[in-house]
DNA sequence: GGCTATTTGTTCAGCGATTGAATTATTTGG
DNA sequence: CCAAATAATTCAATCGCTGAACAAATAGCC
């Protein structure tokens, strides 16, 4: 992970432009049909000569296409409606988790425009390893991307683990990482992506974070606040302000997993005692279930589950129940504190949702001071278990649209 | 309370100054010494030319004034130092509370310029007559800080309750309020303030919220965040995110005296079970220290508490400790949460601290799981029982500081 | 004491980006 | 076919920042 642009310190006479740029081109990728000049000049405020000047500056950097089709009432000169454009820059977003690799390409207008996903246990493999075969896959997505004439901007990787602010991974338990300084090992292999001006070559983030973002950019569109939960063997949450990603002090927000939901309940891991995790993590659901997660590959586990809950088997459904309760308790307290409307079930929750929102919902409004007033929606995610690596390269996306003076200002 | 003002939007080229003017003039205010213009531009990257005319308007608009014993070193020309005025707008900040009214004045700098508490049972009294009263109070304050050559440009009014986004006190329990219509009220009343563009007449916010931003104001200036738990008979807690306030979705963010510390503990008048306020509130840990709250006053209750505790009485020892695990476990869901690094005891905790602190690092250390890398300090108050009119005088500077182009455009 | 180096703050012509009005382009409706 | 309406562009004017030159004020040095 990468320290956030930051508010704008001074506004130099330059910056000006360099912002406007950005606000046009942020209202063009939230709209939700193809605005014309003339909308965006009312709605931001400038006036449409300097909009058009700015829009022109969009096309020629293949950031923004005019769409010709352009839906039209009443008389006058027809607008020209502007998108985001196709063949512009593109994000690539790459993950490492227990049991596969996935590298996906996501254009300008959040289109999936490439992914692949190579299964493998990737415990035994040693970082440096698994690193080499995702640069390999890497470059396939590369050339993948300039056959449909898309120019690979920027990399974000996500980790199931804690990462500082070099891309250091500190801790990744399941995949058995500790202390891998991602960035230097890199550095020996070919470049992933083009040089781009304020587009850091590799961001390394946290897997849940960035399936957020993932979950952000599949939405609407619009500035969201919601809580991401994503249920794997580990529980992670990715907190939505917004429409931004709240990291925290140091980048290591959202570790729901270790809330405590039954303070004197069963020994965790980490140290503590009724962890929402021992309670609401796969493992445990399984258990519970009757399940035992040796017998079956790692990512058929929820599907499983959702089997047995199907057909009416009594252990599934009391388990899921007891995961539910849990993970509402953990979710009342997070509401509590931010007041978010939405929640959303991601990773192996997602499948699960028709049984895990009931008791959810059942804790939430009894614990939540405020629920009478402002009714909380729990939902299954959209994306669904690629969300990481195609939030991995939306936030590069992102980061090209919140300011694209850099990627304009690029030679070439 | 109200929405925040926002990112700015499109940038035109008045705002442009605006912007500038923010700058400069926040850099002034954080400043630990007082800078001169050459400093200001090498810091902002503006050029002196132009940090110059800014200052020139801040100046004339008696927002800043030139300090004359400017520190030196080495050989030039001196420095002239600027420092943020204390005879130019200043803010009003008002509170209400179980058993006081309190009203104060804070200046550019932070000073506190003005201060009344008027102590009375306001559970019996109106809303209408308890605010009328407060105006009176207001009054005064305004007429006070006249003749100290200050200009009110705004109010800010705590409730221990829940507000709207339109000011409306939608729930105060300790005061037996509800859906109170705080700025309907107010309209029949004398005016608080001088009208400011861009500064609300009168922001009413919940006085939890408020005391962090006290607290925040009275650190040491430069962005920060941190947990500030105010406990009182309720607990509520205010999040600081990088110098700013987290207000929630709806504003109602903070309500961590209901995050359930033993799910299946105590029944809560919330409707759960374990809420952290039945183990850590005034009352539970008056009961635990075998006190009856209706035997002392309301506001002596943790000065009585302090003296047991001194003298060593095991049961009030014993009742600071298990409330103090409590406090823990809750907090140890918000570190988790949100990655904070400082949570800062308010309110009826900040004398309690050397008694509460154990329990709660305790708890952190134990539960969560970067704890180790990443040391939590936990720190009773800077300000005391008046953190909430204080923070509301301060939201009110805040904004001016954050905005000056409105206080500038005023006519006069 | 006088000179130089050094740093601060101001003045002023120049420039870049936005502005606002006028102009051109393109369609609907009568 | 013409008038009304809406969209987009052109262009001189304007506003605020820039950069360099200049004036102001002090310390150190001979």
């Amino acid at each position: 992970m990468t320290p956030t642009p930051g508010p704008v310190g001074a506004v130099r006479q330059g910056s000006l432009r360099e912002l406007n740029l950005a606000v046009v081109l942020g209202r063009i990728a939230t709209a939700d049909r193809p605005p014309s000049r003339a909308v965006l000049a009312t709605e931001t405020g400038l006036t449409r000569a300097t909009v058009s000047a700015l829009v022109e500056d969009l096309i020629t950097g293949r950031l923004v296409t005019e769409a010709e089709p352009a839906p039209r009432s009443g008389a006058g000169r027809p607008a020209r409606g502007l998108v985001l454009a196709g063949n512009g820059p593109a994000g690539l977003g790459l993950e490492i988790n227990v049991d596969y690799l996935a590298v996906c390409v996501v254009d300008l207008a959040g289109r999936v425009r490439h992914h692949t996903v190579h299964r493998a246990d990737l415990r035994p493999v040693s970082p440096a390893d698994a690193l080499r075969r995702l640069v390999e896959l890497a470059g396939q997505a590369r050339a993948e991307a300039a056959a449909q004439g898309l120019t690979l901007a920027g990399a974000a990787l996500g980790v199931p683990g804690l990462v500082d602010d070099a891309g250091t991974v500190r801790l990744a338990p399941n995949l058995g990482w500790r202390d891998v300084p991602v960035p230097a090992l890199l550095a020996g292999l070919p470049p992933l992506t083009e040089r781009v001006d304020g587009i850091p070559p590799i961001v390394v983030d946290n897997e849940a974070n960035l399936s957020a973002l993932g979950e952000l950019h599949a939405g609407s569109g619009g500035p969201a606040s919601f809580l991401h939960i994503s249920g794997e063997v580990g529980i992670g949450a990715g907190i939505v302000l917004d429409g931004d990603l709240f990291r925290g002090a140091r980048g290591w927000s959202g570790e729901i997993g270790h809330i405590p939901v039954h303070s004197a309940g069963r020994a965790c891991s980490c140290g503590g005692r009724g962890c929402l995790e021992q309670y609401a993590g796969q493992e445990a659901i399984l258990a519970a279930a009757g399940l035992d997660r040796a017998d079956l590959p790692a990512d058929t586990a929820s599907v499983r589950l959702t089997e047995l809950a199907e057909t009416g088997s009594v252990d599934a459904l009391r388990a899921l129940r007891e995961a539910g309760t849990a993970l509402g308790i953990a979710v009342a307290s997070v509401v509590n504190l931010l007041d978010l409307d939405t929640v959303v079930l991601g990773g192996g929750y997602a499948p699960l949702t028709p049984w895990l929102r009931p008791p959810v919902l059942d804790e939430i409004s009894r614990r939540v001071l405020t629920a009478a007033w402002s009714p909380v929606t729990v939902r299954p995610a959209a994306l669904g278990a690629d969300a990481a690596a195609v939030g991995a390269a939306g936030s590069v996306v992102r980061r090209i649209i919140a300011r694209p003076a850099g990627w304009l200002a690029r030679t070439g």
